[in-house]
DNA sequence: GTATTTTAGGTTATAGCATAACATAAGCCG
DNA sequence: CGGCTTATGTTATGCTATAACCTAAAATAC
């Protein structure tokens, strides 16, 4: 995993969004898919923030910014970036997050805080390999996952 | 763990629901709480199955054995075992499960078989060292989690 | 053993999350 | 440019979940 800020640190957050988008140009490229504008839209208000965003609250937002209004318009972008890793369905809130490494990493581990929403992905590796072995155990073969753990982050550790 | 057969292994499966429901009772008996006869429908309608059931599933089954047809009456019971570590709620499904060990184990890993809807627990302790290994790195304080693998399941590995 | 408090169950209503199905428009490629 | 494929917009609906209020049953206090 490249040594990018977790959402955790004190960062350069203009950075967040216009990597992110650079870097979903460059993977779609790729795959010769297009980045629309409403796609590129739905991704750059994930990037905007370091929290899970549910999809009406998403919805809202293109339609401010001129897009549809109707739920099918958010759900299609999101599931498109999520299909190809740009961003990641977090299932303990049924919500929506930007990708924070879209190249390496598509076993996604989350650590939410329930003090401030603030969402991070931490490295999947040592988790996914022993999710991987206890799967094995049992002769089951794991295609996808969902690792997802709640609690505080450092900032709230300190305020509580 | 003790050592009970997970939900891929043949097994007999008339156990599953008398032990249950027997470790359902003592568990609640040392916390004086009440196993009351929908909780007690509820966890057996969990019981009977090694998968997930939503909570309308749950609901209907309960409507059929007599108790009420509204929302709540599920999403009460569920919660209440959910509580106090009787079922677990798979949040890749939106659906609940029977916990297999309720003594022992309050942080499950589950195996989704998407074959045939099988839901196994398995050993949660390397999984949970490694994540909390990985959230301690970020300064992250973990409180619950929720660890999910969607996959294949022995028999349904062979018949593919 | 009856009154009081607490806990649980029932019901109505509504909020929040997600998708099916169909119509229109925009890019792609012969 | 005509037909194909992909994407967007819209209507309608289904599934998941909870708030709020009321009644009943159990625990506890007297």
């Amino acid at each position: 995993m490249p040594n990018q800020p977790n959402a955790f640190d004190t960062h350069d957050h203009s950075h967040c969004t216009t990597d992110g988008l650079a870097r979903a140009e460059g993977i779609l490229a790729l795959r010769k898919q297009r980045l629309t504008p409403v796609r590129r839209q739905t991704l750059q208000i994930l990037l905007a923030e370091h929290r899970a965003l549910g999809a009406y609250e998403v919805l809202d937002k293109l339609a401010e910014a001129g897009f549809g209004k109707q739920p099918p318009v958010a759900y299609r972008a999101l599931e498109f970036l999520v299909e190809h890793g740009l961003a990641h369905k977090v299932r303990r809130l049924n919500a929506f997050a930007a990708c924070m490494h879209p190249e390496t990493d598509h076993a996604p581990v989350f650590l939410i805080c329930r003090g401030c929403n603030a969402l991070a992905e931490t490295a999947a590796e040592p988790v996914r390999a022993a999710l991987d072995a206890a799967a094995h155990a049992a002769g089951f073969t794991v295609e996808r996952t969902s690792i997802e753990a709640l609690g505080l982050c450092p900032k709230c550790k300190v305020a509580a």
